[in-house]
RNA sequence: GCGAGAAUAUCUAAGUGGCCAACAGAGGCGGACUCAAGAUCCGUUCCCGAAGGGGUUCGCAGGUUCGACUCCUGCUUCUCGCACCA
C-alpha cells in the first residue's frame, strides 16, 4: 500500500499536468476567469497564494463540470516602484538589500544585477511562475506576457486610440506634490511625513498696499465683506517680489512656491514683518483695513499673510479679542455677514464663548474652526445686502468674480503640514503642464458604467454599494507619467502611460497572447486589433489567417465570466476596467462578474512585506505541502473574509488530508454485502454532493470544504458504528471513494490525482466528471429512522451519565398512535395558539382530558425544537418507530451492553411511558 | 472627517425571527491503543443537576415581538478605501 507522501504526489502530478491546462476553443461551453495580475517586485507570500489559489479551485471545479476553462496569467511590470528599488540597490541602500537578500532570498549574483529594473521584474516573474506552478495552479502558461512586451504596447496604443476618439482623454494642468531636490513628483510611498495631506485650492485675495499688493490665501472668498484687518507675523521677514510683473509682499517660502505654480518671481528686497504692522491695505470689496500683528501666522502657509474675518473665524475672533484685552485696536468690531441656524449674530464669538475658550492656544480651536466652517457651508446664507445667497453658491461665484475682476489668482497648498520627502526636503505643490487625464468625471461615461454594473454579478453582494459609490466619486485620473517603465503615450511620446491605466482591458489580450506573439510588432496597427476584437474590416491587413485564428479565440472566450481581486482594488482598478470596457467593447463583450477578496493576516497581524511580517508561499509549500496550503487558504475563511495564517491550524489541515487519504485507501478494497445502512450513507452522500456543488457555485470555498470534508467524515463514523459486528462495510463504498475523491479534487489536486489512480482510473481526476446528486437515491425515510436512532442513543447516553448507576436493562417506550395524531395536527396547523382548542373538539381526545392537553403542549414544544426537515415528513406520514428500533435492536444492545426492550406506552405499565412522544420515546433505565 | 463592512464561548469561526447553550475546527482536560508519540480513536470543555431538566449568555444601552444571536435606534471598538499608487 502506498504511503501518504505529498512530495511524491506533487512530483507525479506535475509531470502529468505539464500541458494539461492549455485551453483552446472547443465545442464545449467556455468558462473564463482572470485574476488581477501581480506586480513582481518581490517574493510571493501566503496572502498572494490565496489570491491565485481560490480562482484555481473555481477553475478546477468548472473544468470538472465539463466547461472549457481558461485561467491565464501575466505580469504587470510597468510603473515606478522597481525603478526606485533598482536605484536604491545601486546606491547600496542597506534596508533594501536586506529585504531582497534575506527575506526574499535573492542569490548574491542575481542581486548584483538588480540595478536594472527590468532584471528585477523578470527575475520575480519567473519566481512567481515557478511558485504558482508548485501550488498546482491550472494556468495556461502559453498565454503569459509582461506589460512591456512590444506587442502588448501595441495593444495598449490601440486601446488608447479608442479612449481618445471617444473624448475620454484630455489634456490639462495638474497640481502634484513635488520635491525640488529630487526634481520629481512625490508619491505616497516616497513620503517621510504628511501622507494624509491633501492639496487644496486657495483663492488669493489681493489687497493694495501702497504701490504693492498683499495676497492673502483663503478658502472662503465670500467672507471678503467681513474683513476687518489683515494679520502679519512681526517676527517674520517678508519679501517684496515682482510676481508676473507686479510687486507682491509675501513670505520667502511663498515666493519659492509661486515659482512652481506658473508664476515668474523676482525677489527685490526684504520687508520685516514689524514694518507692516499698523499700516493699512485696501480692497474694493471691503475698503481700507489695518494690518495687525499675530504670532500664529505661519510664513510657510500659502503667502504668509492672512485676512481676518473675526465674525466667522474663531481664530481671527480670539486673536482680535486678545489684542483688545490689552487695550489695543478697540475701535475694530467684527462684521458679520452670514446667518446660520443654531448660532447667534456673530457665529465665531458665539462658538468660542459657548466652548469657554480662553486663549488662541486652546487645543479645541481647530475643531471649532471646522465646525463653523461646515455649519456655514451647509446651512449658512449671506445677508440680504450681500446678495442673500446660500454660502455654497456664493463661495463659487465670489471666487470666480475675484479672479475675473479683482486680480485674484489661484494658489495650491497642503491642508496640513509638514509634508516631507524621503530625502528630507519639504515637499511643495507644483503645477504640471501637458498632463493628460482620463475623464472619469464625465457624467455620461459614469452613466454607461453604472448601467453595466447593474448587470454584473458581484460577489459578495455587499460590495455593490462600494462600487456604486466609487463610480460616483471618481474624478479625472492623471494618466501620464514621466518616470518608470511603460508604453509611450501616443500624443506626447516624452511621457508614459500611467501603470494602472495600461492594465484595464488586458483580459481580452490573454485570448490572443500566445498567437500574437508570432507576429512582428511593427505590423500591429490599430486596424489589426480592430479586426481581432471588433471585427472591423480594413484593406491590407497582414497575415489574415493568423488574425482570423485570433478573432476566433477572442469570440470564443470573451467576455470573461469572473474577475478575482482583493477588495482594496475596488476604488481604482476594478472600477477603471469597467469604464474602459464600456468604451471599447460591444455590449455582449462586457465583463460578467467579479469576486472581491478579503485581506490576509499572519498570526493575527496584517501581512506586510515592508514590516517583514510575511510568510513566503514557497516556504509554506515546502514545509506543509501544496495541498495543505491550498486547503487551508480556501477552507479557513470564505474568500471575501479576511483570513489568518496560523501554523498550528495549518498543521491540523494537513492531518485532515492524511486522514482522508488513509480512509480512501482503506475503504477502496472493502468487499462486503450491502447493508440497510448503506442506503442511508448513499442518501446522505447525495445531499453532500448537492450542497457542496451549490456552495462552489457561489464561490463559498469554506462552506464547500466543510460539507465535503467534515460532513462526509462524520457520516462515515456513524456508518461504521452502525455496521454489524465484524463487517467492514460493503462494496458500495467504492462509489463513495470515487465521489469523495472527485469532490475534493479542486482543493487538494495532488493527493486526489494520486488516489484517483489508486482507485483504478487511468485518466486525470482534474478532468474527471463532477459528481451529480441523484435525487432518486435520497431516502427521507431511512434518514429519519437513523435520526431517531441517533437522538435516542444520545438521550440514553446523557441519562446514563447523570444517574451513574450500572444499568441492567434499557426499555424504549413508544408513544401511542393518538399522540401521533396530535403531533400531526399541530405540525400542520398555521396558528399554534388555537390549535389545542381544535384538537380538544374531537370527542376521542376529550375523553382523554388532561392527558390530551398535556400531550398537545409537549408536542408543541417538541415541534419547535425539531428542524423543519424532520417535522414536515413526519406530519405527512408517521414513522414506524417500532420497526426502526426492532431492526436496530442488535446495534442498541451492542452500544449499551445490556438487553434492550421495545414496548408500547399503553401496554408497558411504566410510569415513564406517559412522557413518550412521537420521535422521542420514553427511556427507562433499570 | 467621509464612505463600506465587522464585533459570537480560551482562539478561529458558523449562524438573517422559534431548529440555539449555539455547526465545525484549534487548544485544554480525562481516557483507550501503544515501548512510545506531534499518529489514531472515545469522552469532556458557560453554571447547577443522581432521568433526558433548569439557569445565565452572542460588544454596550434601549426598543419592536408571544418569542431576538438574528429586526430597529443610539453608543463603543476594530478592519478596508478616500486616488495620481501598485
Amino acid at each position: 500500500m502506498s504511503e501518504f507522501d505529498l512530495g511524491k504526489f506533487e512530483e507525479e502530478a506535475h509531470e502529468r499536468w505539464l500541458h494539461a491546462f492549455e485551453a483552446n476553443p472547443s465545442d464545449k461551453e467556455k468558462f473564463y476567469i482572470t485574476v488581477a495580475f501581480p506586480y513582481p517586485s518581490g517574493a510571493m507570500h501566503v496572502g498572494h497564494g490565496r489570491t491565485y489559489i481560490v480562482p484555481d479551485v473555481i477553475a478546477r471545479f468548472w473544468r470538472m463540470r465539463g466547461r472549457q476553462v481558461l485561467f491565464p496569467m501575466a505580469f504587470h511590470v510597468t510603473g515606478a516602484p522597481v525603478v526606485g528599488i533598482s536605484k536604491r540597490i545601486a546606491r547600496k541602500d542597506e534596508k533594501t538589500i536586506r529585504l531582497y537578500r534575506d527575506l526574499y532570498k535573492v542569490p548574491q549574483n542575481v542581486l548584483e544585477e538588480f540595478t536594472d529594473p527590468l532584471t528585477i521584474v523578470r527575475h520575480f516573474a519567473a519566481e512567481y511562475q515557478r511558485v504558482m506552478t508548485s501550488c498546482g495552479l491550472s494556468i495556461d502558461w502559453r498565454r503569459r506576457f509582461i506589460t512591456v512586451d512590444p506587442t502588448y504596447s501595441k495593444f495598449v496604443e490601440w486601446q488608447w486610440k479608442h479612449l481618445y476618439e471617444a473624448g475620454h482623454v484630455i489634456k490639462g494642468v495638474h497640481p502634484v506634490r513635488y520635491c525640488t531636490v529630487d526634481d520629481n513628483p512625490v508619491g505616497d510611498h516616497d513620503l517621510l511625513e504628511g501622507d494624509k495631506a491633501e492639496v487644496i485650492k486657495f483663492t488669493l485675495v489681493m489687497f493694495h498696499y501702497g504701490d504693492a499688493l498683499i495676497p492673502t490665501a483663503t478658502l472662503r472668498p465670500e467672507t471678503i465683506h467681513g474683513v476687518t484687518n489683515l494679520w502679519a507675523n512681526p517676527n517674520v521677514t517678508y519679501v517684496k517680489a515682482i510676481v508676473d510683473g507686479k510687486a507682491w509682499i509675501i513670505s520667502k517660502d511663498a515666493a519659492e512656491k509661486l515659482v512652481l505654480q506658473d508664476h515668474t518671481v523676482e525677489i527685490k528686497e526684504d520687508v520685516p514683518g514689524k514694518d507692516l504692522i499698523d499700516n493699512t491695505v485696501s480692497h474694493p470689496l471691503c475698503g481700507t483695513v489695518p494690518i495687525l500683528p499675530a504670532d500664529f501666522v505661519d510664513p510657510d502657509m500659502a503667502t504668509g499673510m492672512v485676512m481676518s474675518v473675526p465674525a466667522h473665524a474663531p481664530f481671527d475672533y480670539i486673536a482680535l479679542r486678545d489684542l483688545q484685552q490689552q487695550g489695543k485696536y478697540t475701535q475694530i468690531t467684527p462684521v458679520p455677514l452670514i446667518s446660520v441656524e443654531g448660532y447667534g449674530k456673530v457665529p465665531a464669538q458665539d462658538a468660542v464663548e459657548r466652548a469657554g475658550i480662553k486663549h488662541q492656544m486652546d487645543s479645541r480651536m481647530d475643531a471649532l474652526t471646522q465646525e463653523i466652517y461646515s455649519a456655514e457651508f451647509s446651512k449658512g446664507k449671506l445677508f440680504e445686502k450681500f446678495g442673500g445667497k446660500p454660502v455654497r453658491v456664493a463661495r463659487e461665484e465670489m471666487a470666480q468674480e475675484m479672479l475675473d475682476k479683482y486680480g485674484s489668482v489661484i494658489m495650491y497648498e497642503f491642508d496640513q503640514r509638514p509634508v516631507i520627502c524621503r530625502c528630507g526636503n519639504k515637499v511643495k505643490v507644483k503645477i504640471l503642464h501637458d498632463q493628460w487625464f482620463l475623464k472619469y468625471s464625465d457624467p455620461a461615461w459614469k452613466a454607461q458604467v453604472s448601467d453595466h454594473l447593474k448587470d454584473m454579478a458581484l460577489v459578495p453582494p455587499e460590495v455593490r454599494a462600494e462600487f456604486d459609490r466609487t463610480v460616483g466619486w471618481l474624478k479625472d485620473w492623471a494618466c501620464t507619467r514621466r518616470v518608470g517603465l511603460g508604453t509611450r503615450f501616443p500624443w506626447d511620446t516624452k511621457q508614459l502611460i500611467e501603470p494602472l491605466s495600461d492594465s484595464t482591458v488586458y483580459m481580452s489580450y490573454y485570448t490572443i497572447a500566445h498567437k500574437i506573439r508570432e507576429m512582428d510588432p511593427k505590423v500591429l496597427t490599430p486596424e489589426v486589433f480592430d479586426y481581432i476584437f471588433l471585427g472591423k474590416k480594413s484593406p491590407d491587413l497582414p497575415e489574415k489567417k493568423k488574425l482570423d485564428a485570433m478573432r476566433e479565440e477572442f469570440l470564443y472566450w470573451y467576455p470573461y465570466d469572473f474577475r478575482f481581486s482583493a477588495k482594496d482594488l475596488i476604488s481604482n482598478h476594478l472600477t477603471f476596467q469597467i469604464f474602459h470596457h464600456v468604451t471599447i467593447f460591444p455590449k455582449d463583450k462586457l465583463p460578467k462578474g467579479m469576486v472581491v477578496f478579503g485581506m490576509g493576516l499572519l498570526n493575527g497581524a496584517k501581512m506586510s512585506s515592508s514590516k517583514g511580517n510575511v510568510y513566503l508561499l514557497e516556504d509554506a509549500v515546502n514545509e506543509f505541502g501544496a495541498d495543505t496550503v491550498r486547503m487551508f487558504l480556501t477552507g479557513s475563511a470564505e474568500p471575501w473574509q479576511d483570513f489568518d495564517w496560523r501554523n498550528e491550524l495549518v498543521l491540523s489541515t494537513k492531518k485532515q488530508i492524511e486522514r482522508f487519504y488513509a480512509t480512501i485507501m482503506e475503504l477502496k478494497g472493502v468487499k462486503g454485502e450491502p447493508q440497510d445502512i448503506d442506503r442511508w450513507l448513499t442518501s446522505r452522500l447525495q445531499e453532500h454532493v448537492a450542497k457542496m456543488t451549490a456552495a462552489l457555485d457561489n464561490f463559498q470555498t469554506r462552506q464547500a470544504l466543510q460539507e465535503a470534508s467534515f460532513g462526509i467524515e462524520t457520516d462515515l463514523k456513524w456508518y461504521r458504528r452502525r455496521l454489524p459486528e465484524g463487517c467492514a462495510g460493503s462494496s458500495g463504498l467504492a462509489t463513495l471513494c470515487s465521489v469523495w475523491t472527485r469532490l475534493l479534487s479542486p482543493f487538494i489536486p495532488f493527493t486526489t490525482e494520486h488516489l484517483w489512480r489508486e482507485l483504478g482510473n487511468k485518466d486525470l481526476v482534474s478532468f474527471a466528471e463532477w459528481p451529480v446528486a441523484d435525487k432518486k437515491l435520497i431516502n427521507t425515510k431511512i434518514e429519519l429512522s437513523e435520526e431517531l436512532l441517533a437522538r435516542t442513543v444520545e438521550d440514553v447516553e446523557s441519562i446514563e451519565k447523570l444517574i451513574q448507576i450500572t444499568p441492567k436493562s434499557i426499555t424504549i417506550v413508544l408513544a401511542p398512535a393518538w399522540k401521533y395524531e396530535v403531533f400531526k395536527t399541530i405540525a400542520k396547523s398555521s396558528d399554534r395558539n388555537t390549535v389545542i382548542k381544535e384538537i380538544m373538539k374531537n370527542d376521542a381526545m376529550k375523553k382523554r382530558g388532561k392527558d390530551a392537553t398535556d400531550a398537545a403542549k409537549q408536542c408543541t414544544t417538541l415541534i419547535h425544537r425539531l428542524p423543519p426537515q424532520i417535522v414536515e415528513p413526519l406530519a405527512e406520514e408517521p414513522l414506524n418507530e417500532r420497526a426502526v428500533f426492532e431492526a436496530a435492536k442488535a446495534f442498541l444492545e451492542r452500544e449499551f451492553g445490556v438487553p434492550v426492550h421495545i414496548v408500547e406506552a399503553e401496554s408497558s405499565g411504566h410510569a415513564k411511558g406517559a412522557t413518550a412522544l412521537p420521535f422521542k420515546p420514553a427511556i427507562v433505565i433499570e
